[in-house]
DNA sequence: TAGATTGTTAATCGATTAACAATC
DNA sequence: TAGATTGTTAATCGATTAACAATC
């Protein structure tokens, strides 16, 4: 299960499948054709066809897609199959939100800690998991093998609690600060940015400028 | 200013343009060539160069780019050079998160309302933002002039409250829940996705297939 | 088997990069 | 003026779409 060379454009619409096939699971419909899925999600059949095969022949000439199998397979892809542990460093708002989340529980993204600097939260549980405070990181993030750190904290403090998980061992990062940690992160450690003001900017661009006429759907992010 | 088929590629990449050159801002830099920009922001000078001439001649030759004049027209450009009203329905964690979340007033984006169904937050208040409910969003909505409306809110919820924003004016809408909006709204309404669980999932991809030799940075969003 | 639909190759389209003449 | 760097055209690269033979 090595591939090589998927490019950036297909994975980023492999999650879209998944749920989508994910709601065809619970809508009860057993089988697909990439017709028929390109027709509710507005892109091309061939395109589909084209995203799958970049990991193998999923279908059947003739008959289409199974979707229980297909939603599983795409799971494989993501790396959904297996538990993930997660900590959150920053325990104001959107960290309490992101730990509340109970969805991504679903997904095997599992919060076992939240951090946060402020003595006021210490000791205070969201959804049974506990505030500590950010000097136990290390020993926590050892003794548990945590592999994903949410950073929900001020760009100014973002870079060096990115230094520090990275020193004890962490291995990816969901950035929420506004920041590119990519570019002063070791690239053996994986960071996703998560930039919600530029996703604003965008609705804002396209308010501007698409007022009257404007493209069809399509997630814009 | 009605520039015609700006490529979605390009509109992405110009909120990081304006994030970077509102740091060099801060850092005192008076002007700057695309070369140097380039080299800051893992990007060819030549796509800089090329994207921003979609828009107009911002530079000189021979000088560059003067860091505060571009800023300003990018500013214009993702409509930053006035104010939107806003309003949040679903006054939960993220909705509370993003209402405290003060930088979007900075980028002109003033949350002047907060809306759920639950009665218990009746009355309370984030950051001197009254929690309403959800009876008196039309009227609201209406008198308050509000352009944009954030959607944080279940997914079996979301689609009802679109329809009831879209039948009262709202031009835009920023939505939280995992749910592609844009394929049920008109056309005329602006929407803009944010899936969290989509780039948890792949932050979990890059985690599966990448975990020695992994591409150069940039945002994966 | 005949019909349907995939997997895959070829054609097209669009986006990125390179090059350079224009010009500050 | 000479040097630097843009704006812009041309060349390249990659991604999307179309077409169809393979096959269930």
């Amino acid at each position: 299960m090595d591939e090589k060379d998927i490019s950036r454009a297909v994975i980023r619409r492999l999650p879209r499948y998944y749920r989508y096939l994910g709601e065809l699971i619970e809508d009860g419909v057993e089988r697909i054709s990439s017709n028929e899925l390109s027709a509710r999600m507005h892109v091309t059949a061939s395109q589909i066809r084209q995203d799958l095969n970049n990991f193998g022949g999923f279908g059947q000439q003739g008959y289409g897609y199974n979707v229980k199998y297909l939603h599983m397979e795409i799971a494989k892809i993501l790396g959904l199959d297996r538990t993930h542990k997660m900590i959150i460093v920053g325990a104001g708002n959107l960290g309490q939100a992101l730990a509340n989340y109970v969805q991504f529980e679903k997904q095997s993204f599992k919060v076992i800690g939240l951090f946060d600097v402020n003595p006021v939260l210490k000791g205070l549980s969201v959804r049974g998991i506990e505030i500590r405070m950010i000097d136990q990181l290390e020993s926590f993030v050892r003794e548990n093998d945590v592999e994903i750190a949410t950073l929900t904290l001020p760009k100014s403090k973002a870079m060096e609690m990115a230094d520090r998980l990275v020193k004890c061992g962490i291995k990816a990062i969901w950035n929420f600060a506004h920041t590119d940690l990519d570019l002063t992160v070791p690239s053996s450690v994986i960071v996703e940015n998560v930039h919600l003001s530029e996703s604003l900017m965008r609705l804002s661009y396209n308010l501007s400028h698409y007022q009257k006429e404007h493209p069809q759907g399509g997630n814009t992010q």
